[in-house]
RNA sequence: GCCGGGGUAGCCAAGCCAGGUAAGGCGCCGGAUUUGAGAUCCGGUGGCCCUUUGGGCCUCAAGGGUUCGAAUCCCUUCCCCGGCGCCA
């Protein structure tokens, strides 16, 4: 969430924003934020002074009785202070509360350089990789190269899950695993240290991470408990380091994680239903990064430009676009997509995210660095990057390595770790 | 899940039984001293608010209660350690 001491000096920058968003609802709510904040701290000091009044008789209280002299008359006087401090406190949390509320529902600052649009269409492609395969026979989409080899089945997945699961089978369970272990391999290449993170998380944890309205719209909830299925392990990362003050001389912290990731995919009914494009679990390996604010910019090239690295080790042609600011989500201030393209539909098809979420992760969850001793703590940038998501790799290896034959050619730099060159051959 | 012991500042800890200003040590930062380093000495070392060279409030796992006053007493929850149980 944006600092209320930023909103209360630059109000009128956090309007603009809002309206560059076309989130024009929302620009109200400045407005009143700034009037509750200004009768919060108007409460806020009454109720200190009236505790101060409190803890000078206190004192005296305890002054006297050493000296063995008569305190009747002082504590009732006393008595009557703490009803008032209550009362008063009570509005104090409230108006704390809506403020919270207000801010918590604020998305985070753009960058100057998201392009403005309404939705995914006006996202701004800004460079493409890799040569687009040219098959002399119709290329087949992945759902039916798959069921064709045996190597999902979905059908019996929706009778005992539902729509969006699906069984992995045979060789493809072998690529899966393939393409993790050759993502770990990579990463820690890079030097970031590698988490496998737990699977779900408590709600508090996962309120420094999300929008509110993701509770509803991604995450499933264990009935009864007070636990939510991870979503990605960047909520775990984020988490890791939650309420806590980092060293300054420890950043920047490059992590990845790896885990299986769960989304209700609320609100996508009738887009992607077929195959294993827009399911409700998948595995990821995340890229996340604890930074210095002066830091992240840089960081959040050099996440994206990993992302396409893999891309490119794996031959698969990509395309990254800017993502505009109608599509942005609340958490980030700008945002990276890369797209693999997919033969069996013609286009270029999202495959790995990279935001820069500046501070707004690290106001919500508290997450501070200090430079030096004695100095006043800042909060830390997070950016976040998906590495793979395997079950979107696995879609465009394949599309794009399918033969005549409908078998499929193993992408080379994974042949070491699926010991077969060939999915599919008779 | 049951029984027992715990959670105090960046870290280690005293205080809790018996309510009355959060000891002490380490680390870190700054200063003094020194040719330099070390040792030593002095000060600082969380969050919030205000009329900001200053002042006040909050903070002893979290939340509530009792009290003029709670780290301390009572209740609830969370987490850690040990033992038992269950277990891939």
């Amino acid at each position: 969430m944006l600092d209320l001491k930023f909103v209360r000096k630059n109000p009128a920058l956090v309007k603009a924003d809002l309206i560059k968003r076309g989130d024009l609802t929302k620009v109200k709510w400045v407005d009143d934020l700034l009037e509750y904040d200004k009768n919060w701290r108007k409460l806020t000091l009454e109720t200190n002074k009236l505790r101060e009044m409190r803890n000078k008789i206190t004192a005296e209280i305890a002054r006297l009785k050493k000296e063995n002299k008569d305190v009747t008359e002082k504590t009732k006087e006393a008595k009557e202070i703490p009803l008032k401090i209550k009362r008063l406190e009570q509005k104090v949390q409230d108006y704390r509360k809506t403020i919270n509320h207000i801010l918590l529902n604020l998305p985070n600052l753009m960058h100057e350089s998201v392009p403005v649009g309404k939705d995914e269409n006006d996202n701004v492609e800004i460079r493409r990789w890799g040569e687009i395969p040219k098959f002399d026979f119709k290329p087949k989409d992945h759902i039916d190269l798959a069921l064709n080899l045996d190597l999902v089945d979905l059908e019996r997945a929706a009778r005992v899950a539902g729509a969006r699961f699906y069984y992995l089978k045979g060789e493809l369970v072998q690529l899966n695993y393939a393409i993790i272990k050759f993502a770990l391999d990579f990463i820690t290449r890079k030097e970031f240290a590698l988490f496998q993170p737990p699977y779900m998380l408590k709600r508090k944890p996962l309120e420094g991470a999300v929008a509110l309205s993701d509770f509803e719209d991604t995450i499933y909830k264990i009935e009864g408990e007070d636990l939510y299925m991870l979503a990605t392990s960047e909520h775990a990362l984020l988490a890791l380091h939650m309420d806590e003050t980092l060293d300054g001389k420890n950043l920047p912290l490059r992590y990845s994680g790896v885990s299986p990731c769960f989304r209700k995919e609320a609100g996508t009914h009738g887009r992607d239903t077929k195959g294993i494009f827009r399911v409700h679990q998948f595995e990821k390996v995340e890229q996340f990064v604890f930074c210095k604010p002066e830091d992240s910019w840089k960081g959040h090239e050099e996440l994206i430009t990993n992302a396409e690295e893999i891309s490119q080790k794996l031959g698969l042609p990509y395309r990254i676009v800017n993502v505009c600011s109608g599509d942005l989500g609340t958490v980030a201030a700008k945002k990276y997509d890369l797209e693999t393209w997919l033969p069996g539909q013609g286009k270029y098809r999202e495959a790995a995210s990279c935001s820069n979420c500046t501070s707004y992760q690290a106001i919500r969850s508290n997450i501070r660095y200090r430079d030096k001793s004695g100095e006043p703590s800042k909060f830390v940038h997070t950016i976040n990057s998906t590495l793979v998501a395997t079950e979107r790799v696995l879609i465009s290896v394949l599309e794009n390595y399918q033969q005549r034959d409908g078998s499929i050619l193993v992408p080379p730099v994974l042949v070491p770790y699926t010991g077969v060159e060939k999915i599919g051959q008779k």
